[in-house]
Order: C-alpha cells, then structure tokens, then sequence
DNA sequence: AGAAGGACCAGTGGTCCGTA
DNA sequence: AGAAGGACCAGTGGTCCGTA
C-alpha cells in the first residue's frame, strides 16, 4: 500500500518464506530493499506527499525520529506512520550482521575479540552486541539503529527467537485486543519465564545456546524475573516436599 | 629458614607434590600457611627482629609494600625481603578461588556471570578476573593482591601454565645469570609465542581452552606480539609457496 | 497518552607514573 | 637502578528522562 510495487513484491516473497528462518547470513537483500523503501519515505519527504506535512515548516535537518511501532501480526506490514514487528525484529539481525563485520575487521588486524568460544563445532568467535557495533552501525548510516531502543526489545526479540508460535500467538491476541507495543512488550516477560522454567532458570545459558540470541546480553529485568521466579517455585516445591515428611504447617 | 618450623614443613611437604598439579580447587591450605607466615612478617614487624629496622621509625600505619620478586628456581622460597616466583604463581590460583567464591555469591542472587560457557563437560561458568574480584580480594584483607601488579605478570603465568617445562629452565637460567625479574619477565613473551605458533596463533583460544588460564585476560602486549609474528611468518611462507611457482623474487 | 533516543552515570579494563 | 601499586582515563553497559 505505502510501498513501491517492488518493495511490495519482495515483503510478500518473504512473508510466505517465513521471517524466522535463517537461510542467509549475511546481507539478505529483501529486508534490505524494503528497510531502504522506509527509510526513504521518512527522510526525503518532499518526494512523498505523506509525510508533507510534518517536513514542510522546518528548513529540512530536523532530526527526524524513527515512527513508533505497533503490534502487528507475523508478515503484516503497518500502515501509515508505525514500524511493524517483522521490522523490529530485523533490526536485531541487521545488528548481528554488523558484529560479524566488526569481527572480522578486530580478527584480521589482531584486536580483542573476548568474551566467550561457540560450543558449536568449528573455532567461532561470538562476541556480544557492545557500543562498538552501535558506532560502527551508526557511521554505516543506519542511524534507526541505537542502543536504547535495541535494549529495549531484547526480550521481545528473545521471545521470538526461542518460542516463535507463542510469540506469535501473543501477537495475534495484542492485535485483536488493540493493545499498544508498551503491554505488549511487558506481556512477553511471562512467557519468556515460561520457557526458562522448563529449561532449568538458567536464562544466561539459555541466550548463549541459540545462535541468533547469544550475541544479546541479557536484559536484567528478564533476569531478574526469572531469579524471582525460580526462588519461588523452589519454595513452593520444597513446601510440597517437607509437607509429604512433616505435619502439614496449616 | 626464615620460616618458621611448621611453615618449612609445609612447605617441603608442596615442593615435593610439585606446584602445577591443581588437586584441590578450594582453600588448598599449604601454601596459606605459608602465605600467612609471609604476611605476619611483613606486617607485624615487632614480632620480627628481621624487619626490625625498616618498621622502627614511624608510627606503625605506614604504607608496607609487597616485598619485591626474584628470580627463583621452581621449589625454591626466596631469602630477605624478597618473594619467589612459587608465590608469584600461587597468587593467581589465590585469585581463581576469589574469583569461584563471587561466582557462587552472584549465583545465588541471580545477579548476572556474562562472558563465557566453558566447553567443558558440565554446565559450569568461567566469567573473568574483573574488578570486581579485585576488590572481594582486598575486602577479604588480602591487600597484597592488586590489578597492577596481577596483569603485569599474566604472561608470566600463562608459560607456567603452558609450558611449565620450559618455564622453569627459563627460571633455572635467569637465576643462574643473576638477572633481575624485570628480565626474565620480558623473556617470557617468546617462548609463549612459540606455544601460540604450534597452536595456530589464536591466543585467546589458547587461553579459553585451559582451565586455569581462561579466567584471565590476555594481556595486550601478547597479542600483539603473536600478531605480528604471524603476519611475518604467513609473508614468510607465502614467499616461499611463490618461489615454488613463478620465479624467485631476487 | 505513548514512544524514540540523546545523553548521562557508575563502575570497567588498562596501565602510567609518582612513590618507596 | 628496579619494582610495587594508587590512581587516573577512555570507553562500557545500562537506562533515565527531556523531547517530539
């Protein structure tokens, strides 16, 4: 609708392939061609008669902020000023394409690569997304792409990486309801903690053992709840326990 | 000999099992003894007519300063107001149960423990040496253990960890030519590189994958060094791969 | 009101250089 | 002179809150 008949060509390709798949590392393209559409329409205003009237009264180096998201479901693209959350969750993979550029520039000239060895087969570094990768996305151009707003969603991202029906469960349901991102975004907590639990609390190893995730660190709210969490299910168990041993304490 | 009965004997009773073995991960005890001793003589100096002298003169709260390091055969404690390279050493497994004991401590609070997931069996952390241990060490009144003074020796470590053999000739032979541990700690830098050459230059692999080592940061001046020495023997040895198909270049 | 992101802050890794 | 370590500094992770 808002789209060029190409751009709009290459998001229906993709909707049908199914955003979650990782297929191609580096550079996917499609993504890429609508990104740029979007970004087009944001900042050469005057080509576009939609966004006229926000651009016209000041002299054109406004800063121009990003349009706020909303809750769309799996392949939908949103209308009118909003970002989708197909677009969200690209930017996250876009920033992991740019830690792999950093990478390999710090390999090849000898430089710190730290944190922690991939258990997957070969010898692969997985570094974490640091400031260094939001500067050096930055000066790429893409400056949508900032360290509050990615730390923001990581959870959201997270959710969608590690338990894709639900997350997009979760979405249909925040959509029909008419909910905002901000209750959709707190809602993505619990199901989250859900999955935890079934994988033993450790959220820290949990993000390390998806490949798309374990560049993220972990947000501390999400860990934080799911500390809580474990702390209280453990309680209950143990009450459970002693209560088979003892006199029940009521 | 400056030690006092007990301290010799357990002392006698560690150089005879050898220093490197790791046994016992915890408060292994024989060398706190040992360490305690140390402590009690530089500290508590009127207790001791040895240091008699230097403790005299001024009210009792001067800065005392870590007796300086020599160059020590393996086995051997240094005599006067000077500590071995034994000590040097066991100061870094000091450091790796500090390390252990915030680890457990932010475990149970569910605080965070980032950085790697060891690829050793079990599902066991292997965060780094951080600030953070720096200061559980002074809080734990071990006031004789410092950043400054642990990185500069890392390397150090790292060829007695790596390469014990050639560690301790390296030490057998700075000591036979009386040189100072400013010396023999610039000397340990090639050896290691070496070890990094037969182990295919990646330096923080190297480190990562020994158990003692992995908790330390590799120090800059290594890596830079096995940087260059690598880009000098890949020229090297693609001179000679040319040689073989076009003509000689001189 | 709901949301994007500039900019700040406490604590990090790294090591210099005033000290003994 | 050779060496130990207090203390500083640039750049980090984290996120608040002035902005639109």
């Amino acid at each position: 609708h808002l789209l060029s008949a190409d751009a709009s060509h290459a998001l229906d390709a993709l909707s049908q392939e199914g955003l979650s798949e990782e297929k191609d590392a580096a550079g996917s393209g499609v993504w890429e061609m609508v990104v740029a559409k979007q970004r087009r329409r944001s900042r050469m205003a005057s080509m576009d008669e939609d966004d006229a009237d926000e651009t016209e009264d000041d002299g054109g180096n406004e800063r121009q902020r990003e349009h706020p998201f909303i809750v769309t479901e799996p392949g939908e693209v949103a209308r009118g000023k909003k970002n989708g959350l197909d677009y969200l969750f690209h930017l996250y993979e876009q920033c992991r394409e740019f830690l792999i550029q950093v990478q390999n520039i710090a390999k090849d000239r000898g430089e710190k690569c730290p944190t922690k060895v991939a258990e997957a087969g070969v010898h692969m570094r997985t570094r974490q997304v640091t400031n260094q990768v939001f500067r050096y996305a930055k000066k790429a151009g893409t400056n949508y792409i900032n360290k509050p707003k990615m730390r923001h969603y990581v959870h959201c991202y997270a959710l969608h990486c590690l338990d894709e029906e639900t997350s997009n469960a979760l979405r249909r349901a925040f959509k029909e309801r008419g909910e905002n991102v901000g209750a959709w975004r707190q809602a993505c907590y619990k199901p989250l903690v859900a999955v935890a639990a079934r994988q033993g609390w450790d959220i820290d190893a949990i993000f390390n053992a998806h490949p798309r995730l374990s560049i993220w660190y972990v947000p501390t709210k999400l860990r934080q709840l799911c500390h809580a969490e474990r702390s209280t299910a453990a309680a209950a168990s143990s009450s459970i326990t002693a209560a088979g041993v003892d006199h029940l304490p009521f």
